[in-house]
DNA sequence: ACCGTCCTTTGACACTCGTCAAGACTTTGT
DNA sequence: ACAAAGTCTTGACGAGTGTCAAAGGACGGT
């Protein structure tokens, strides 16, 4: 990504100046820390682990975040920007309710198969933050966005189909995410079929949240 | 090790608190093991923490567990005889529909509020499943026990209610568990209000999947 | 009484963790 | 080109971990 518009003729990063190169590694060790964090979990996942997955030492780790914490916030909060708008251009080009229904189950898959540890991760990190205080804001808030989230998807199909949402954001939100944690769980275990049962599932309970 | 060998054809004398007394020391520690676990989760817990939190020391722990995987294994067997057949004495009990679902969400609602730090728990062991493989099957094995007890409560209530459950067990699960776990990690934020809104919530969704 | 077995304590081990500091290397301003 | 600032490497520290082994105590049978 981002190698196609090199056009200057110079080839030394230097033109990327001061808070943004920083900011630039940051992203980088974010990245690498989110692939790690994804494959060990958070609490298996060490400093040294992080660094030695990536193409830094672990002293860069601590030279650019203040310590675990922050960067582990870091990540969250990084990967809330990538999260949470993954249905959006569905919920918008979408002009029947069986495109929006079909189009959001091949998401909902594609994201499930091809973002396993990122999931794992995810439901790992909002157990975490019962027990680590200084986790709570953070996954507070990606849970607001994930609800917010299905709220817009559930809200426009019934807009589609001609009804309206028959439960509040919440309770709408719990019971998908009942379900996907499910899969992601099952996915962990064994992988074969999950994704299609899921898709029944929830193409199964979709329109008895509607009326 | 070398214990089934017994060289000595001579008969241990039945001590009657033998083999008893073991298992009543591995209950113990595993209580309180649990107490421990429950509050500060799966990844802060030492032995030597749950050695600390008992009347016993850390070597004790390590005499009657093999190692810390033993420990938590076991735990997390003995914790499932006791949360599966909550609801049962409802379901057996309950004469009405009405009935059955006052009595299943009264008791929902006293197990989040009384037993909050094994339902975390009990949630990061699911999430820590994923990652540590030698956790898979006790999770696996709840889990499906947990299915058969929502099962268990929702057939009853259709039986009751005169109709059939429109959805299959997993799915069933997926969505009552969905609701609770909600309330499990909100309870940790801020509890007021918590046990309230998932009841009304559960109410509401219940109808929804009988047809 | 004594002895052997079970139980428990204590202390040590090898290791990993987060953190930091001292110095080396690189880039930038002038 | 030279010095200052920024960036990175390396190695160390103390604390905490799981694990284990060698003693000490308790208690039964003989």
């Amino acid at each position: 990504m981002s190698s196609a518009a090199d056009v200057t003729p110079d080839e030394r990063p230097v033109r990327i100046s001061g808070i943004d190169k920083i900011e630039r590694r940051r992203i980088a060790l974010a990245e690498s820390a989110l692939k790690t964090l994804g494959e060990l979990g958070y609490a298996r996942t060490s400093l040294r682990e992080i660094a030695n997955n990536s193409e830094f030492t672990h002293g860069v780790v601590h030279y650019y975040f203040r310590d675990k914490i922050d960067l582990i916030s870091y990540c969250v909060r990084y990967y809330k920007t990538k999260c949470a708008q993954r249905y959006d251009e569905v919920v918008e080009s979408a002009t029947t309710a069986d495109e929006l229904a079909v189009g959001f189950l091949a998401k909902m898959t594609q994201t499930l198969v091809d973002e396993t540890p990122m999931h794992r991760l995810w439901y790992d990190l909002r157990a975490q933050s019962m027990f680590e205080e200084q986790l709570r804001p953070d996954v507070v808030a990606i849970d607001q966005l994930l609800e917010a989230m299905i709220w817009r998807i559930l809200s426009r199909y019934a807009e589609l189909v001609g009804g309206e949402v028959a439960v509040d954001a919440p309770t709408a939100y719990a019971l998908v995410d009942g379900l996907f944690e499910q899969a992601v769980v099952g996915y962990a275990d064994d992988p074969a079929g999950v994704a299609e049962r899921l898709v029944g599932r929830v193409q199964r309970v979709l329109p008895k949240l509607i009326q």
